[in-house]
Order: C-alpha cells, then structure tokens, then sequence
DNA sequence: GCCGTTTTCGGCCCGACTGTTTTCAGTCG
C-alpha cells in the first residue's frame, strides 16, 4: 500500500474519533501522523518490519507504528473499522458538506439516526431537524444547498488525482514486453480542471489485433482495481478504489492517432471537426480518416497527418472545445500558447515562519534547481492565526531574513520580499501599511468566506484593490474545487478595477484550489488584467504544481505576454503598480 | 497519541465569524 492510501486511513480514523467525541490531542497525532506520510519520501509499507525506521519518521510514535503495521498486515485498522461499524460506512460524507463538522454530525446521528448525505435528506424532508438544538432556519437551509451542492460535484475527481493514477497505470502497463506507449487522453489531455473518468490509450506489439489477449489480462491484473466493469479484446474498464473509473483501451499502431484524435475530444470539437471532414469528401472516425467514396484511409497514424489532411494546424489539446479552434487552425492563426518554460518566477510561497514546510533557502534552492530566476516569499499575516501569520515585528524580521537569503544565493536566483496580507471583513488588509510598503510583492487575499451577500464581498475585495499597498490579488474567487461553490461575487467588477488599478490577479495554480477557471482567465484578459501564475506552495515539492496553472492558461489561449511573471525580475517588478513610498 | 524532557508527565497553533444564542458552541482556515 502506498503512503498516500495509508495516509487516508490515518486520517478517517482522526475523523471518525471527533464524531466520537474522542480526546482531541490523540485526533490530532493520527492528523499529523497522516500528513506525515503524506509528507515523507520514505516507502513506509516497506519498512513496517522495522520499528526503529517507523519511529524515525515524525509523528509516528509506538502507538501509531503498531497502527501502521496493523494497515501493512491487513490492510485496515481496527480503531477504524470498529467506528465505521458503529457508525456507518457513509458517516464520513457528512462533513464534506459545508459548514458540517464533527459535533454536528454526532448531534444528527444521536438526535435522527442520519448516517450518510442521502440519510440527511430525507430528514431535512420529513421535517426531523427542526427543533434540534442549533437547528434554526437557516442551518437547514445551508445544509440543503450544500447536499445539492455535493451531488453535483461528486463523481468528478481532481485533475491531479487523475493524472496520478494515470502515471501509476502507465507504470504498471509498460511493464509488459510489447506494450510501449501509455497516454492519456480525454479532460485530462486537454488539460480541464476535473476529470470525470479516465482514458488510456495503449499501443505496442501486444496491442496488435488477434495479439490482445496476454497484454489484457495484464491490464485487467493491475493492483489498484477495485472492480473489473467490462473486458473485451481491446478495452478494459475498471473501478480504482477511490471510485475513478478507468478504461483502457489497446489500439493497432497505425491507428493511433485517429485513436488519440477521438478519444480527446471535446464532443463538441469532434462533431465540428467531422463536419469539416464530410464537406471536403472525407469520414473521420476512431480508427481513421478516410475517403466517403471507397473508404481508402488518408491518414490515421498521428493526430498532425489527420489535422494536416483536414487543411489545418495541430490544435493543441488543451483549445479543442470548439470555441475557434477549427477556424484559427484553418487559417494558420493558432496563437502561440504560455508554456511551462516561459515562468521564470514563482511569486507566491510559504515557508516555516508559518505554515509552510521548508525554509527560506529550501525553496529558494528549489526554485533555483526548476530553473527559475527568481521566486517571492509571502507568508501569511496575523489574521491567520492558525497558520502562526506574521504579525508586524515577525513581518519586518522575516523580511531581513529574506533578503540575507537573497545575498546568500548570490545572484544565482532573485529571492524577493513579501507577504500574503489578509483581507478583514470590511475590506482592510491586516498589516499597517508602513510594513506593507517595504514588501516587493503584496499579495491580498481573502481566507474567510463567512456569509457575506455577492454585494458585500464583492466591496470586501474592491476596498482591498484601492489599498496603494495592494500589488496582486490573491486566489480572487476563493474555489475550493469540488467542495465549494466559488463564494459570490462579481467578478466581472473586481477584474476590471484591478485592471484600471494597475492590480494583477493571481491565477492559483494548485489543483486543490484552482481559482480563476479558463473562461474566467478569458475575461481577464479581455479586460487587460495583469496575470501572475503562482503555485501558493507550502512545501518545496508544491512547486511542480505550477504545471496545472499553466495548462488552466493554454485553454485561455494565453500567450506567454499575458503573463507577467514571464518577465525577468526587474522587468515583473516594474511591471506591477508601484510601490508607495513608507511616508505620506 | 507524540514529544521532550527538569526521565514520568504536562503540553500540544488560535482568532474571526455565524447562528442560535440570553452568553456561547461550532466551523473554518
């Protein structure tokens, strides 16, 4: 079992004991426990044997090293098994609904017996909640709006938890002699935000028709299958365990392109794209592209020969949406599109002095090693207790450090000043401005989403714009992905106030919270916003996630000149509003 | 349940906000 799978039974045991009523210091080792393991490069299945390597590892104690062994020797755990059985193997999808934590749902399952979200429904029907202690109006009608809410969202999964299982799978596959290619295609080719299942196109001499067999049975043996849904000759489709299905499909060499032209889609490209190919005589299909009158292929082996033939450019997959692609391919007129290699900074990050994992330097060598020519460091400010936030003495201090840290590397890479500042409710950042005006980079966010009209949050954040101090809006629509709605706001006001201000707006790129979706990125820059893409990482391994933002932008169509921080260093300072001087 | 010791037990991130409250419990970050 992987880190990240017994990670997550570590975790559901911490919230299964707060539903419980458990001691809540012992919740939090099994968190920091499982947040360890997700954490550490260790393979921790291979060395449940030896206790002394396990307790090495922090946060795992003797307890939780028996714990371990237990999930390496069974698979499970049997605190956690006992409370599911007391409680119900649905109980647990009861808190990713919002504004749902542990002690309500103690309360709903010792008040109505209500277990799971379809349970809780029904109560809300029938009438069972009112009356219950801290069940006004309102609490009813904020858990309604969140069950519907989560049945939409639910069987979508992250685009990086596709990605991931698909790079396990293509591991796994290209084990087998006479298998030699795996991609992947579908939402997670074209680069969208969420995949709801996920292709995978095999070719190789193995996948050769009549040939199939040994390779299928190879594929329908892959360890982390929970369910086999349909094999045949050529496909095989299958349930992981966490419910993303997968189907995998063995396809003849010289096909392949059609194949991957097919099965990337969108719908709504390909039916335009078949249209294209009717009028000019031709058939396109998954296997190939051929002649309507003796049904002779022209091309079929790589998706260029296809597009070629059809009198266009190779669209990328991340534009086939059929929003103009086909017309700007037809005349040569594709844009060149942002790409990973054009960042040169990553201009939002966090580092131990609050809740990040690594330090100043760490990140900077990180950074350093990605080829990046400069990076900002932006803790969090004072508002974020949680996160141990910079207070204005800690602000001015880090500060100092950042920048000895700057001279220590040199030149090698720039390491800039500054601060993610909260936005306060009434639209004040949470730091005096005489900090503020001694940062490079001021990044203003919003972290608490209470229960603000559109009106008002969208006000919260224009006051936050207006501030001189204000460089880039941080994460803008606060999307948690799957979990939330965006909290309401209009963003069109706010985009172009930063763009009359002179204010970029970050584009987050982490796929937990990607902010600014395509269409939103479009208007952006409709509205001649400045756009910075940055990976808000906590730890030196968050920086790859630049990847995923980046690809959010390709599907904008925007260019590497969209984008500030494709600028060098001086030249993405200058380009940001400028600094207010400390004394008025 | 972990950790770091003053080696045997006490400490373990905290402040803002909401709703249902008559003074506060629960959630979130």
């Amino acid at each position: 079992m992987d880190n990240s799978s017994m990670a997550r039974l570590l975790a559901q045991t911490a919230d299964l004991l707060e539903i419980d009523g458990g001691d809540g210091f012992r919740i939090r080792s099994y968190r920091r426990a499982a947040d360890s393991l997700e954490q550490t490069t260790i393979d921790v299945a291979g060395i449940t044997d030896d206790v002394a390597k396990l307790l090495a590892i922090p946060g795992i104690g003797k307890g939780m090293a028996a714990n371990l062994q237990a999930i390496a020797a069974t698979g499970s755990l049997p605190l956690r098994d006992e409370l599911l059985t007391k409680y119900g193997s649905s109980i647990l999808e009861l808190l990713k609904l919002p504004g749902m934590g542990p002690k309500t749902v103690a309360l709903l399952w010792d008040a109505a017996r209500v277990g799971s979200v379809d349970q809780l429904a029904d109560a809300i029907e029938a009438g069972r909640l009112t009356g219950l202690p801290r069940m006004g109006a309102k609490q009813i009608e904020k858990l309604r709006k969140g069950i519907e809410e989560y049945r939409r969202s639910s069987g979508r999964f992250r685009i990086d938890d596709a990605e991931e299982a698909a790079q396990r799978i293509g591991a796994y596959l290209r084990t087998f002699p006479g298998i030699e290619r795996v991609t992947p295609a579908g939402s997670l080719r074209r680069g969208r935000e969420t995949a709801g299942d996920l292709d995978l196109l095999v070719t190789g001499p193995a996948c050769e028709p009549e040939h199939t067999a040994a390779a299928v049975e190879h594929v329908a043996a892959f360890p982390g299958i929970r369910d086999i849904l349909a094999k045949g000759e050529n496909k095989v489709s299958f349930q992981l365990a966490n419910g993303l299905q997968v189907d995998v499909r063995l396809l003849p060499t010289e096909s392949y392109g059609a194949a991957l032209q097919y099965f990337t889609g969108s719908k709504a490209h390909n039916v335009a794209l078949r249209q294209r190919a009717l009028k000019k005589g031709y058939t396109l299909s998954e296997w190939s592209l051929a002649r309507l009158k003796d049904n002779s292929t022209v091309a079929a082996a790589t998706e260029e020969e296809i597009y070629a033939a059809l009198g266009m450019e190779w669209i990328p997959p991340e534009l086939r949406e059929n929003l103009g692609e086909i017309e700007a391919a037809s005349a040569h007129k594709l844009p060149r599109l942002i790409e990973l290699s054009d960042i040169r900074g990553d201009v939002h990050m966090h580092t131990t002095a609050t809740d990040g994992r690594n330090t100043i330097l760490e990140m900077a060598e990180a950074a350093l090693a990605r080829g990046y020519q400069y990076i900002a460091i932006t803790d969090h400010s004072k508002n974020l207790a949680m996160t141990n936030g910079l207070n204005e003495k800690r602000a001015l201090e880090h500060l100092r450090r950042i920048r000895e840290v700057d001279q220590q590397m040199e030149g090698r890479i720039r390491v800039m000043t500054g601060i993610e500042v909260d936005i306060l409710a009434d639209g004040a950042l949470d730091l005096d401005n005489e900090v503020l005006a001694q940062m490079d980079v001021v990044i203003a966010s919003v972290h608490t989403r209470f229960e603000q009209s559109q009106e008002e949050m969208t006000d919260r954040i224009l006051r936050a714009l207006e501030n001189p101090h204000t460089r880039i809006l941080g994460h803008p629509t606060g999307r948690l992905l799957l979990q939330r709605e965006p909290y309401a706001l209009d963003l069109g006001a706010v985009l172009r106030r930063a763009a009359e201000l002179g204010v970029a707006v970050e584009h987050n790129a982490a796929p937990e919270r990607l902010d600014l979706c395509d269409r939103d990125l479009r208007l952006a820059k409709e509205l001649g916003c400045r756009i910075v893409v940055s990976t808000d990482a906590h730890d030196t391994r968050h920086l790859v996630k630049m990847e995923y933002g980046v690809r959010q932008l390709r599907r904008a169509w925007l260019g590497p000149h969209d984008v500030l921080n494709t600028l060098p260093a001086r030249r993405f300072l200058e380009s940001l509003r400028p600094r207010k001087s400390t004394t008025t």
